[in-house]
DNA sequence: AAGTGGTCTAGACCACACC
DNA sequence: GTGTGGTCTAGACCACTTC
C-alpha cells in the first residue's frame, strides 16, 4: 500500500509474485497472498493467474453503503422511531412485476403502503410488495408493531439484492404525505432482494426533502 | 451461509468454535476461519474473541457502492464523453472550509467549476476545489484535456473519503447548465477525500434529470 | 508447457475479552 | 486465568491463462 501511495509502484505496473514478496518481506507467501487479496478487494490492484498482479489502472472507489433498518436510521439521528400501515391488500402481479422480477401471474403478493415517521414528522413512505409464496409467514406477523422493513430483515436472509437511487419531484400524494411542496426534491431508494432466484419483495422508498445518505470509504 | 439463511441458526444464536466447525466439515481451522471472516466482512456474522461467535442480529446489509470516474459512468451507459472548465480560479478557503477540512486560512485551493456531458447532453455539474498545499503537480497537468476528477484519481491512489447523496431542487443557474426546469428534482453527491489528516479535494456533482446509481449486493 | 495466483493443511503462538 | 478468534508459517496441490 505504501509503494502505491508513494507512487513507486504505478497504475498499471507488474509487481514482483508472490513468492518473490514473501523472500523481501521474510513472511510465508500465504501472508503476502492475504495482504494482496486484500487490497484487490478494495480495489487497489488488479489480480489475474498467469499474468501476476498489477496496481489498479482504474482505482474505482468501492464506497460501502450500509442499508440499515430504517427505525435504527431515524434512531441514528436521535429521532423517535414510529409507523404506520396506510393500506394492505392482496395483490396479483401486474405484467410488469412478472417480467422485471420472474413471477408467475398466480404468485400471491401482499402490498404494503407505509408511512414512516422521525418525531412525529414524516420521515419516509415506502410502497411494497412482498412474495407471499416465499414468506408465507409473514401473515403470521403484527406488521403493525414491527414493521415489514423489519420482520423481513430478521426472518428472511437474502441472496441477492439490488439497489436503485435516484432523486424525483414529489407528486401531490407525496407531498401531503411527506408534508412538503409538491415538485420537492426526493431521495428516491428502489430495492429489491432474491433468495437464490425467488423474488422476495421490492420495495420504492421516499424520503422527506433533507434526507441525505453518508457513507465513508 | 446455508444454516444462517436455513433459520438452521437464528439471528443472535452462538454457532459453534473453528476448531468444532473444523472438525465437523473435516477441513483445517484456517479454512474455517476464512469463511466465518468473510462471512462477518458482509455483514452476516459478529465475531469476537472469547465470546464467540454469533449470527448478526442486525444483519445491516454492507452495499458496496462503485463511484467510478465521471467519464467511466458515462461511457458505460453507451454514450461519448465530454466536458468543459466553464471557470477556473485561485481561493482562499472560506471560514466554513477552514473550520470543516481544517485547512489554514493561508492554504492555497484551485477552484474548479466543469460541465460534463454525454453525447453533447448535460450529464452533471461539478463545482470542486483542490488543495494545493498537498498536490501542488495538479498545476502541470492540462485539465482540459484530462478532467480534475480523473487526474486525480490517476495520481492520489489513496485516501480517505466521504460521501453523501442527497436530492435538491435544480436552482435557476443549475437548470440552464444541465438544460432542465427550474426545480427539476437532481441527485446530488457531494465528496471529499483526504489523505491522512490533509484534505485533498471536495466536489459536489450534480447529476442531470433522470440520473440513477445502481448497486448490487 | 509453464508460471502465476487460489486454496488448503497442520501446527503454532498471540491478543483480547470475559471470567 | 482461560477460551476465543486473529494471525502467521511451511509446505503442498490445484486451476487458470498465457505462452
Amino acid at each position: 500500500m505504501r509503494r502505491i501511495s508513494d507512487r513507486h509502484w504505478r497504475p498499471g505496473d507488474l509487481i514482483p509474485g508472490e513468492v518473490e514478496l514473501a523472500e523481501e518481506f521474510g513472511c510465508a507467501r500465504a501472508t503476502v497472498n492475504r495482504a494482496l487479496r486484500e487490497l484487490a478487494d478494495i480495489g487497489l490492484l488488479d489480480r489475474k493467474r498467469k499474468a501476476g498482479t498489477r496496481v489498479a489502472l482504474n482505482p474505482v472507489r468501492k464506497a460501502t453503503v450500509e442499508i440499515p433498518v430504517i427505525r435504527q436510521d431515524v434512531e441514528a439521528r436521535g429521532k423517535d422511531y414510529s409507523f404506520d400501515v396506510l393500506d394492505r391488500k392482496d395483490l396479483a402481479p401486474s405484467a410488469i412485476l412478472q417480467q422485471h422480477y420472474g413471477l408467475a401471474a398466480s404468485t400471491p403478493l401482499l402490498g404494503l403502503w407505509t408511512l414512516h415517521r422521525a418525531d412525529t414528522y414524516p420521515f419516509a413512505y415506502e410502497e411494497r410488495w412482498i412474495n407471499l409464496a416465499v414468506v408465507p409467514e409473514i401473515l403470521d406477523a403484527d406488521l403493525e408493531l414491527l414493521s415489514a422493513n423489519e420482520w423481513l430483515v430478521r426472518n428472511m436472509p437474502l441472496s441477492r439484492g439490488e439497489f436503485t437511487f435516484s432523486a424525483g419531484n414529489a407528486t401531490a400524494a407525496e407531498s401531503e404525505l411527506l408534508n412538503c411542496p409538491e415538485d420537492a426534491a426526493l431521495f428516491i431508494v428502489n430495492r429489491s432482494t432474491w433468495m437464490v432466484d425467488d423474488a422476495i419483495t421490492a420495495v420504492r422508498l421516499v424520503y422527506a426533502p433533507g434526507f441525505s445518505m453518508k457513507t465513508v470509504v
